[in-house]
DNA sequence: TATATAGTGTTTTTT
DNA sequence: ACACTATATA
């Protein structure tokens, strides 16, 4: 392939772009410029034309899907090599170079990957242990505060807590423990790969030195995206050549919240003096109308390297922007639309998307369309592997691969119920720290453990011998054989076969897909392996799995849509207090949370190609309570001659009215909607809790916590060692405070406390638990 | 252990 | 409003 040939069909930045291939470049790519064809051209002109070798090309992402999206694109052009060239995300290259090189910063090949849920459940247990109070600090909060300190490489010893805020008081101590803890566990979080990868290359020459002569060029898509810990990195991954070429838009800067800063490329060209900055303003994806309506937004930022975007596609046709009287009517009229649009042989279903601010908001339009029939799809949501039954599997293969895990050894202990109960868990994990053993070594000495009693400690070495077996086992089996034998052995899917209800019914459909998952890695993988396995499984969230072919409109947050395109966009919830968020506006940062979501805005509005719809609604409800909401400026800084407006009742104040140019519109500032409403309750004001992390379901969480070395375990009712203290065997007569006289007809040893079954006189068979019937021997 | 009840927290999210 | 979590109780 000759040069002339491998440039056909880029415009001349986009060469531009292909052909800087020495020493640092920043490419600012506006929204739909197509920015992922220019890194692939870019990287089959490296190979093709300047014969770098593949394998010293390593292309950085954020998202599996974008790395996926741009291997595919790459083994298309480049061919047989291009297997060699890494397309990753930041959090896969860091498990590749941190497995490698393990021992240096003191851990073992084989760590654990813990995800946001284990964290907390980290926390949890270490709140449990320590007799913590979360009213001065909760877990989340304390974890989002960690979470942040560590996107700036900051560790515990480096937090300085205010000696008078007690809250920062007990973050730190948290901390501390917190990473003792992960560190005794063989675990990593998500962003210790990060902070860890940067620990080895800052501490370690040798291993900076080889991966700098390894990856001779370097390439981060979306770096507005990146933390302060991926900026180092990146770094000093390029400290010795400077072949760096990072991708971005700081107009499509949308997580300063989780930690980007939005400074790592606003300040390229200072950091790198000799930077070449290419500016890919021309966009292939929508109609002039629509670019200008976002080129005219995103003016309202201050800050920003000036970009305009521009098209030689056509002018289309005007932006629309519905006001409907309720947040209902606003569902109904966005559905009819599309179902008006399809019908009329227009569109397709999955020509559509509704865009909304809060993952809230998407119920009302998801009832609508179940009503009028209107094939539809939520993207997020609750992720795949962070479901019970999917994380208790994962735990048992984390226990094969890495017996320091003692979060996954308290998880699955009494998974399925083997009669382990909080108690004997609570004396084997004294007994483990104590003697500076994991919880497994101490489950497999249980007979050592004298607190236990005898019954409490077989169970426990029944436990490791199962796992000590299932290890053995699955050496010499396929991943996938090695999940249907702990499925199978543990008992854990019996259990929920004995069930019988749906939900079991749907959790052993999952679990058999988590089968599915292990076969199909072994078809992908080089050299395949329970680690590598997890691996993958840690790293990839569930979204990835969008059907593309099915026809259905697409539901997602602003923040989902980025990076993905339709012909038909509607956002609904154009207003005041919504969107922007009422947390922005309330923000005294002078504004940089509006101008944050003045991108969201742009984002939004740069997804569609020929259509957009904008809609609000003048009442909603809200957390419970009904507001009403004033049109969002956002639309108001649209040039009006480019919106058609529809709807019943229009903005009591022309938005257009006086200045083409979207004069803001100052009456809803820093209020909220009730303060308008004339009915309803006043909202419940919302605390000033900083920051907080997941909102995953973690109920499941929850009882490993709390079975784990937990105090509160020692207020709970009687364990089975204390068995001769129940004063009545099965046959004798005894008394109840409520049920009167009856017959004891069996005693059985529930794990934590006996069950005891008691035929009543006049009130039938009874299950009781001793520790609160309180039953008397008569 | 299982369930009922009271309490709490509510923007956005990847890995 | 509503989902999730902690607790209290039998």
């Amino acid at each position: 392939m000759d040069t002339e040939n491998l440039l056909k069909g880029l415009n001349d930045r986009q060469r531009e772009a292909v052909l800087a291939t020495e020493g640092p470049v920043l490419i600012l790519a506006g929204a739909g410029s197509g920015k992922t064809r220019v890194l692939v051209h870019r990287i089959a002109y490296l190979i093709g034309e300047k014969g770098v070798d593949p394998g010293s090309i390593l292309a950085i992402t954020f998202t599996n899907k974008a790395a996926g999206e741009m291997r595919q694109r790459v083994d298309a052009m480049v061919g047989s090599d291009a297997g060699r060239i890494w397309v990753m995300t930041f959090h896969a290259f860091c498990v590749r170079v941190l497995r490698q090189f393990a021992d240096r910063i003191g851990y073992t090949r084989s760590f654990t990957i813990y995800d946001t849920d284990d964290q907390l459940a980290l926390i949890r247990s270490i709140y449990k242990e320590k007799n913590l109070s979360d009213k001065i600090a909760k877990p989340k909060s304390v974890l989002g505060t960690i979470s942040q300190c560590k996107n700036e490489l900051l560790r515990a010893e480096d937090y300085k807590a205010d000696p008078r805020n007690p809250y920062q008081q007990q973050a730190a101590k948290v901390f501390a423990l917190y990473e003792q803890k992960l560190k005794e566990n063989n675990a990593m979080d998500f962003d210790d790969l990060i902070g860890n990868a940067v620990r080895l290359l800052e501490s370690d020459e040798d291993a900076r030195g080889i991966l700098n002569r390894r990856f001779r060029y370097l390439m981060v898509d979306e770096y507005q995206d990146t933390n302060g810990a991926q900026f180092k990195l990146v770094s000093l991954l390029t400290e010795e050549h400077r072949n760096l070429c990072v991708v971005g838009d700081d107009d499509q800067s949308i997580y300063r919240f989780r930690g980007a800063d939005i400074r790592n490329i606003l300040d390229f060209e200072k950091r790198y003096k000799d930077a070449e900055v290419i500016k890919l303003e021309e966009n292939y994806r929508s109609t002039q109308t629509i670019l200008d309506a976002a080129n005219s937004v995103i003016s309202n930022n201050k800050g920003r390297k000036s970009k305009t975007l521009w098209t030689s596609n056509g002018k289309g046709g005007p932006i629309r922007f519905i006001r409907y009287p309720t947040s209902f009517d606003e569902a109904s009229g966005i559905v009819r639309d599309i179902k008006e649009s399809v019908a009329g042989g227009k569109r397709r279903y999955s020509d559509h998307a509704v865009l909304y601010r809060t993952n809230a908001m998407s119920r009302l339009i998801e009832e609508k369309m179940l009503l009028m029939n209107v094939p539809y799809r939520i993207v997020g949501g609750v992720n795949f592997y962070s479901r019970r039954e999917i994380k208790d599997v994962m735990a048992y293969l984390k226990l094969l691969v890495n017996s320091d895990d003692d979060l996954a050894a308290a998880r699955v202990i009494n998974v399925p119920k083997r009669g382990i109960g909080a108690t004997t868990l609570q004396k084997a994990a004294e007994y483990a720290s104590d003697g500076g053993l994991t919880l497994f070594d101490a489950f497999c000495g249980a007979d050592r453990i004298e607190t236990l009693s005898k019954k409490a400690a077989d169970k426990c070495r029944g436990f490791a011998e199962l796992i000590l077996k299932l290890r053995e086992e699955s050496k010499a089996l396929p991943v996938s054989e090695t999940v249907g034998k702990v499925l199978e052995e543990t008992g854990y899917v019996a259990e929920l076969k004995l069930e019988g209800t749906d939900e079991s019914k749907e959790r052993i459909e999952n679990l058999q897909e988590v089968v599915s998952k292990a076969v199909q890695y072994e078809g992908e993988a080089e050299e395949p392996s329970l680690e590598g396995f997890l691996e993958e499984v840690a790293l990839i969230a569930d979204i990835d799995t969008v059907d593309e072919d099915a026809d259905c409109v697409l539901l997602m947050t602003l923040h989902a849509a980025k990076g993905l395109e339709f012909p038909a966009v509607h956002i609904a919830g154009m207003e005041e207090n919504l969107f922007p968020s009422a947390h922005a506006v309330g923000e005294l940062d002078g504004g940089e949370a509006v101008e944050e979501e003045r991108r969201l805005a742009y984002v939004g509005i740069t997804r569609a190609k020929e259509e957009l719809t904008l809609t609000s609604a003048k009442e909603r409800m809200v957390n419970g309570n009904r507001m009403l909401g004033q049109t969002s400026r956002f639309v108001m800084e649209i040039p009006r001659e480019l919106v058609e407006m529809a709807g019943d009742e229009q903005p009591k104040r022309d938005p257009f009215a006086g200045s083409g140019d979207g004069g803001f519109y100052g009456a809803a500032f820093g209020r909220r909607f009730s303060d308008e409403a004339s009915f309803g309750k006043p909202p419940r004001a919302f605390g000033r809790s900083s920051s907080y992390v997941s909102r995953k379901n973690s109920r499941e969480e929850k009882e490993v916590s709390s079975l784990y070395s937990g105090k509160g375990a020692a207020k709970k009712p009687a364990p089975a060692a204390d068995a001769a203290g129940l004063g009545y065997a099965e046959g004798d007569r005894v008394r109840h405070v409520k049920f009167g006289t009856g017959t004891v007809k069996e005693i059985r040893d529930g794990g934590r406390d006996f069950e005891v079954t008691v035929d009543f006189d006049g009130w039938g068979t009874k299950k009781l638990f001793a520790a609160f019937a309180k039953l008397k021997k008569l």
